[in-house]
DNA sequence: TGCTTATATAAGTGTTTGCTTATATAATGG
DNA sequence: CCATTATATAAGCAAACACTTATATAAGCA
């Protein structure tokens, strides 16, 4: 898939349409600095539990996020070493931090936590 | 549109999804620092002059591209200008420069000369 | 074991996509 | 004015997509 530091344009062109819908760019702005479980985007996206649960196996099996088992919940994150994910950073790069969110989840009481 | 230097989720993702086609990263990646008719992306992609026409339809509505009509020609290129820019720009980076595909078509004096 | 919570997966459905073929529009040159 | 070249657009169609509802799997706990 790589050829020098660059991307081969078929493989990359399917990077960028797992990215060109709004509810994955969203999960994927949420996961590049946090975790997340899939009932905490469920929370965050307003969507129900099956298509975020669809969205985010998308982004798996791309190879873009990659998941943690801790006890009945499942954490996704974006994997920072994929061979996307300089691609995925610098598309990511160019819309709103989402810490915010994340925050406004932790006053709710909303956020997981298992330590 | 824009909050800062931060695209909107909703409206960046309609970019990204207009990219996350391969016919169409190809012709952004060769618009990126050339200017081509249709007739020479036929040549150069290997498609049906319908099919470029529609892609390329795509990306100037999304605003991405502009064109130049000259003659019966209708040059096309990315726009620098577009709010876009700097994400499509981003995007194209990570793949492979297109210049030698536009000199092998030279070569072939299929190039669209009309000085 | 049985109940609850978290997540995945399957099946169904309306919408979107990317091609095809056919035709329309526009400019050039005899 | 007519033929040619370049491009756009329309209609049709199979495949892909993003939801929905229903169900399966998996872990935690009484």
């Amino acid at each position: 898939m790589t050829i020098g530091n660059k991307l081969d344009i078929d493989q990359g062109a399917k990077i960028v349409k797992i990215l060109g819908d709004k509810t994955r760019l969203n999960i994927v702005s949420l996961l590049m600095h946090d975790e997340c479980c899939v009932c905490e985007l469920v929370e965050l996206l307003e969507m129900s539990q099956p298509s975020i649960s669809q969205h985010v196996a998308k982004l798996k099996t791309a190879g873009i996020v990659k998941e943690r088992r801790q006890g009945q919940w499942i954490f996704y994150r974006v994997d920072p070493d994929s061979e996307a994910f300089p691609l995925v950073e610098s598309i990511v790069q160019h819309f709103p931090n989402q810490k915010d969110r994340i925050r406004e989840l932790e006053v709710k009481g909303l956020r997981v936590c298992c330590d």
